[in-house]
DNA sequence: CATGATATTTTGTGATCACAAAATAGTAAA
DNA sequence: TTTACTATTTTGTGATCACAAAATATCATG
């Protein structure tokens, strides 16, 4: 962690909404959130600021920041852009990943697999980014894995506010399995059409969650 | 433009990089900018650490601010994920432009060629990135639109600075022309492959340049 | 009791100041 | 003349304060 206290306070905020521990449409105010860190509202406001320039909250027109409320139609936008971008990052991966990437790709699946059979959800979210995300780390390209974090971050605090406390379906591993299929075989169209398949599936068992819980509220 | 500082502050600088003004690997210093201005440091503060966030500055580690400097490697970079994005955008577009959409395009390309012929060069580069900006905005997915002008905005200074100057390779319209003809066919795949040409035809054109800079230099 | 005007509080913005770290200039010794 | 150490200046960060606009509460009036 840096220096500087903006950053931890950016980081700190960054992974509250990550973890889920703010309401979608809430409001973040400065002042409440200095008081909470013990620092003025000076670091407060700047790591609001990155975090609204990021496109993770939103600034009503020079007022108040908000947690933006997830929609449907939201959700969709966004996996519309995860789906071009994350397709091309698996298909300029495959063929530069190192054997220990290999390795920790596999370990990541097993894990997944330890963590349905066991129901233990966070372990499962935890090992899904990790293999996701260094997956796409192996691209070459920071401009390209700089924008699929930032969507990582945009969906990442309803993401897993809807899993906490939801069954894991079984079926939540079977793309990774294909998709590391492929990429051990150094297929990269194979192991892009997996994880497409993974977008979707997993995209579709969100969507029936936010379904549920919006017919329960 | 918004009734507060930074806001307006934000809006200068960027256009201030997208029309070339800065040089790239400058260092922009708050109390200079604050006194070009007339203003305190605090909402120029504001508006750099914004377009550090957004990609379009970089921010050397806890230090001052730069404008990134463009390498091959970067521009390609950059141009990958253009590339994903923007003939997403298009396939997207295509079904949804109304009359007015096609009647405002036609005109783009049309000044798109008187421009080349008389050699206004900003002429081109206004029309140009009026058609695609409309088109893509046409396409419906304000999360991919957001993504496309980011990238827009990290080539933009680098871009307009080489072009001054240069001349207009007779070609530069070609491309779209074709899209046109497919976009108003409701040929979404067809448009898609134009612009991709366009894209393509493009970046080769300015990567011309840019090495005919650097040999020069 | 409902409604609209007014007063109070809350909240974001911008200025000024204090401070520490980095960059730069200046100086002395080899 | 070059190099290394020190002093000065520059620059970004964070705190406190002042202010205006928005949100909320209070109260009078129909």
């Amino acid at each position: 962690m840096a220096d500087n206290l903006q950053e931890q306070l950016y980081q700190n905020i960054r992974s509250g909404l990550l973890a889920g521990r703010f309401q979608h449409g809430e409001r973040l105010k400065i002042r409440d959130l200095a008081a909470q860190w013990g620092t003025s509202p000076m670091p407060v406001r700047a790591a609001l600021q990155r975090l609204v320039a990021e496109g993770v909250l939103e600034g009503e027109q020079q007022r108040s920041v908000r947690v933006p409320s997830m929609t449907r139609e939201r959700y969709e936008n966004i996996f519309q852009v995860r789906l071009a971008l994350e397709g091309l990052a698996v298909e300029l991966a495959t063929p530069s990943l190192s054997r220990d990437d290999l390795v920790l790709l596999r370990d990541c699946v097993q894990r997944m697999d330890v963590a349905i059979e066991t129901r233990q959800v966070q372990d499962y979210l935890n090992a899904n980014s990790q293999f996701h995300l260094h997956l796409y780390g192996a691209c070459g390209n920071p401009v390209l894995m700089r924008s699929i974090e930032s969507l990582w971050l945009q969906i990442g605090p309803f993401f897993n506010r809807l899993f906490t406390g939801a069954d894991l379906s079984l079926r939540l591993n079977d793309f990774h399995e294909d998709a590391f299929a492929a990429i051990e075989a150094g297929d990269a169209k194979g192991a892009r059409q997996a994880m497409e398949q993974d977008l979707l599936y997993f995209a579709r068992f969100l969507l029936n969650l936010l379904a549920l819980e919006q017919g329960e509220v």
